[in-house]
DNA sequence: AGCGGTAATAACGAATTCTTAACGGTGCGT
DNA sequence: ACGCACCGTTAAGAATTCGTTATTACCGCT
């Protein structure tokens, strides 16, 4: 994939080592943004939709690990890869992070050299996994509450946007009514039989008839 | 995906690293085979065709970056993982490997439980990969409601899908129409006798005629 | 209270899916 | 050859499911 195509949040409370990052990231051509704490991490994550992380361990207030683990259970679309940032002496125990969901560690001092082939050999996975959401198409962006489509934003009510969230979580998956009522209106929340459909319908007026497709007896998926 | 179905191999030249590797990994459930030298490594690999790799980077005579590009280049299916070993005061420098091809390191001294947690990440990659497209013959999507004819999905009734896919749930196996009924249209609905051949003719006409094959007297059953 | 926007429902029509019924064919035993 | 049991095929109309519109209820805001 292009490097251009792929988009880094850096996430380290001290300014100098996120400047020092991103330069080096920049100059391979890569979309870089940074945060320098781990709420900011988590919004942007959910706006800008970033391919991979590189987060910091240690940060006050919330650390690299519980960011993690609020990132891996908000995500709906599962797929962000994270790089731990780690000073040398800190203890491998700390890596139990690997269980809340993070994917590899880089040691500091970090050589830039070194970084740029280890972010390489963790992007190439991405490769394989082919369909990333890009800027064709929709996007749908958790914390703004706004669906892109072919990069125009478009405000979408409540109950509207999850729903094409919910299916678009996992493209080309059908979602039974049952689901679709339980995961947007709640598990004990009664509605009639049309409510669904009527959400439906709004949704194709304003996004295009093409996205969402109905499976009769079954419920409706999302395709690209 | 499950640990006994998962193939590591182990490359080192030192005994002693390798029986604790291997009996660390075993303890987890996992298959495992060790080589000691670069040359067996390759042989093993195509035999054996494991899933992930642990390559001691500093070997006499071949060592573990130039197993390694042997190793890709041989490779047809090149799906293999391989994580390096390098003792923690190594310079990174010689993580050139990434280039060639390698996809993690893991330094000595090695801690299991850090280890294992490596390997479950690493691993991960794995499962993301599940849907192998086998092109032939037929393949039931029970999550996408999509019966793929030689590659092309082909979107089914609700019925019709239930029923193929109870065939091909056992290939080869007899379901009687009892069976058949009680499974897809429910323990106590009560359809007329011709209801599952219709279905079953509306399936062959769909997904050719050789599929679904009619047991007189019993019922019907799927072979590939 | 009035306004703007969102959410839910009801009612009807349209489309698809499911079932049935009727008839035809095949194989087997007598 | 005949009857019987079983399956195949077709077409028609039930039944289910979905789409659409209009209407009402609701909620927050000014």
């Amino acid at each position: 994939m292009n490097p251009a195509d792929i988009r880094i949040l850096i996430v380290d409370d001290e300014e100098d080592i996120r400047e020092i990052l991103e330069h080096n990231l920049r100059k391979e051509g890569y979309q870089v943004e940074t945060a320098e704490n781990g709420k900011l991490a988590i919004t942007l994550t959910r706006s800008w939709n970033p391919h991979l992380i590189l987060m910091d361990v240690m940060m006050p207030e919330m650390d690299g690990m519980e960011t993690t683990r609020e990132i891996r259970v908000g995500l709906r679309n599962n797929k962000v890869i994270i790089a731990f940032l780690t000073a040398r002496g800190e203890d491998y125990s700390q890596i139990s992070g690997f269980e809340s969901g993070g994917d590899d560690y880089i040691t500091k001092p970090i050589k830039p050299r070194v970084l740029i082939s280890r972010l390489q050999a963790l992007l190439r996975r991405l490769d394989s996994q082919e369909e990333m959401p890009s800027n064709e198409g929709l996007r749908a962006d958790r914390a703004k509450f706004v669906v892109f489509k072919d990069g125009q934003p478009l405000q979408l009510p409540k109950k509207e946007f999850e729903l094409i969230d919910l299916l678009m979580s996992k493209p080309g998956h059908v979602f039974t009514r049952l689901t679709i009522l339980n995961k947007v209106w709640g598990e004990d929340v009664v509605v009639g039989d049309r409510t669904i459909d009527v959400h439906v319908r709004k949704l194709r007026e304003k996004l295009g008839e093409n996205y969402i497709k109905t499976i009769k007896g079954i419920g409706y998926k999302y395709e690209p």
